[in-house]
DNA sequence: ACCCTGTTTTGACGTCTGTCAAGGTAGAGA
DNA sequence: TCTCTACCTTGACAGACGTCAAAACAGGGT
């Protein structure tokens, strides 16, 4: 019954496809999938990531200095994870700002998802 | 409150570190986990992940016609995932068995929740 | 119009990655 | 022991990737 409950949960976040533990990914899911876990599969740019998405928006002036990288280089893994769908810019004068696509971010963990492990509860 | 008990299940899965969304990562932590994202940002190895994950055990034997890649380059594959932690193998008589690693799926899975969305429930 | 700061693009560099052919290892069976 | 099959390792090669310096672009302020 909770088990049931679980899969309505997951699949409601789904846009693609149910968790990868439950049925294997079709190629042509797969490559659309696989340049997302691509873009977090960089320690620079999961970095960036977990800088953006733990607040509503951030700007490219404090992301730079968390690096001891290049402006340019940081720009290129920002383009990176923009175009894997992963997060959305948007210039407001001098700044950029970037915040993540909350749609893609599920999307991925969904896929994550182990639906029911025969030792997960204790109780 | 049930944002609370979201949280609680959360972090029971995680042994690492909390959702991306809710805290930055240290660079060490994401020297960690990036090459298991990185391990499942190719095509092939997403696709053969899923195959694992989607029952209990698979064989090489199974794997490798499902492909139109020869032999060693699915061997490759599999060492990187297994390299990544993602996944295990074992040897019984002539072939070669591949099975997932449930906690390492789950820490990946964990990272990524989404902890509450202000728009993500409509009643 | 000009410069100054913040950000992205371009070009170049060495390194890493995905792929295959060829060769190596492990186990089963005659 | 010999051979056959299943799987892995090695070596090689083209293409992709991470990085930076230099140049280009965008806005704000003078």
């Amino acid at each position: 019954m909770s088990k049931q409950t679980m899969l309505v949960v997951d699949l409601q976040a789904v846009a693609c496809c149910p968790p990868l533990a439950v049925r294997p990914l079709e190629a042509e899911q797969a490559a659309v999938v696989a340049p997302m876990f691509k873009a977090l599969g960089d320690p620079v740019r999961l970095r960036l990531m977990s800088m953006i998405a733990s607040v509503p928006e951030m700007c490219v002036c404090d992301l730079t200095p968390a690096f001891d990288l290049s402006g340019p280089t940081i720009s290129h893994h920002l383009k990176v994870l923009r175009e894997a769908g992963l997060v959305d810019s948007e210039r407001r004068g001098t700044w950029v700002w970037y915040r993540v696509r909350p749609e893609a971010f599920r999307q991925l963990g969904a896929l994550l998802d182990l639906p029911v492990t025969t030792a997960a509860v204790d109780g």
